[in-house]
DNA sequence: CTCATAAAGTGAACCGTATTCATAATTCAC
DNA sequence: GTGAATTATGAATACGGTTCACTTTATGAG
């Protein structure tokens, strides 16, 4: 009979139904103001049945990680997939997380935070290993792009190995990310644009470091004429004035640089 | 009269008394678990007293973050006052602040959790400002290399503003540090020493991307008697074991690559 | 339809801890 | 020495995560 199986499901649903509210709540006032019984109110249940899908409030935010990831996964896998050169695909997958980030700031933040200190508390092991498991496609999906460039002749691996090269490539977009986000940072070093930055300094990191051959180098009008290009092929659900944003065609001048 | 002085001298020794309890709960249990009772029972003074220097829980984090700030950027001077090639500088910098992430992982830790969320809360603005203005001395001090870089010759800046490329350069480091320290992610990728990852792709990014010239680049052995020589030269107060590590000179091999 | 059983839902009570504040102790200027 | 000002105190309060004894609902056999 279908009874177990509805059952399965509606729970799922139930589950889904807390961490939207959850995700709500957090996007509202932060992180830390979440509360339990708001999240068991705004759905309609009791705090005690919200306990029955989470063990505890660090749980559900483990939770919210793994189901974000997710979509974060998807994003960046759409670009990853595309039909282009190996180095394209890789500036793609820096863009489409850019845009992801931009979009769903709270879903870094909390990334950051899961993954610091909120790994040693009480949350269940399942859901720790479902939050790495759900970010593990990230680096297969780099390593698949330097793996297929080295087979096409496109990347320079130099000896190395190609899991060193995704992680270091991966970990500018990260150290990115987080310069963008640590709230007042950039601001105050009058940096107008953050984004921009990412997107300029690592497709000079793609010119520069491994991909060949280099006589099509990303020049500014050929960045500019790329990020459009990706916004628009490959997440047309972006809204245009986010694409926009990132397209951005005239420079950025940086001023107050330091001495 | 000296009053009025001595009063204020014994304010800034017992908020730093204040400070390192606190650190030293921290490093035991965690962030979270940090206990403003603890603190002030510890050093012998009521809660009340805690509460006349620090405003809040948060306040005091952001507090040990700023306090801790000034070390690591002392350390990290160190390096980028060097005297030496500005590529030899940059690479110093990045092992000096690995090394520092290395003895201090509370602190980094730390220092994530007040950059994302925390900054939001019931902290004085005063210490926000506090914050930021510890870790400001980090880019000048990159940025310092990269225009000494670009006056000697050093360097092709290709038309970047050298804050974007100094930028870019330490997100690099950054993004490196939070891979490392994400519990549980580059285990199951089986990377056996996540650091010597971020020296040798660190040492990459300068050898191809903007450092000139590049007759010298940084080979494996040069690198580890690179890494060997700013340990002893530099920081000869880091410990021979950290130092060793740092520095080991086998190529570990990378297992367990995706596909 | 009825009923026994299980499953799901409830929210008041519990508990730990951040924060406050009325009071006490101490210091200082004169 | 004295009164005002400053500093220290810790019991009381507030708040929010977590629990659990109980209620309600769903299930399916007879």
């Amino acid at each position: 009979m279908g009874t177990r199986e509805r059952r399965l499901r509606e729970l799922a649903e139930r589950e889904q139904l807390f961490l939207d509210a959850a995700r709500e709540q957090i996007s509202g006032q932060g992180l830390l103001t979440l509360q339990m019984a708001k999240v068991a109110r705004s759905c309609d249940y009791a705090t005690g049945t919200l306990y029955q899908h989470f063990s505890s409030k660090e749980d559900l935010l483990l939770a919210i990680c793994a189901d974000q990831a997710e979509k974060r996964v998807a994003t960046m896998a759409r670009a990853a997939h595309w039909e282009a050169p190996s180095r394209d695909r890789m500036f793609a997958l820096m863009v489409a997380d850019m845009l992801f980030a931009e979009r769903h700031p709270d879903h870094y933040r909390l990334t950051q935070y899961v993954f610091t200190e909120a790994v040693w508390g009480s949350a269940s092991q399942r859901r720790r290993d479902a939050v790495i498991e759900a970010h593990r496609p990230i680096g297969d999906l780099v390593s698949q792009i330097v793996t297929d460039g080295i087979d096409a002749g496109d990347v320079d691996s130099r000896g190395r190995h190609p899991l060193e090269m995704a992680l270091g490539q991966y970990a500018m977009t990260i150290g990115m990310h987080h310069m963008v986000h640590a709230e007042g940072v950039l601001e105050k070093e009058n940096v107008p644009d953050p984004y921009r930055l990412l997107l300029s300094h690592g497709a000079a990191h793609l010119n520069g470091l491994n991909w060949q051959p280099l006589q099509d180098p990303f020049d500014d009008v050929a960045l500019d004429a790329l990020v459009t290009r990706i916004c628009s092929t490959l997440f047309d659900d972006f809204r245009p004035a986010e694409a926009e944003r990132a397209a951005q065609p005239e420079a950025q001048p940086i001023e107050g640089a330091p001495q």
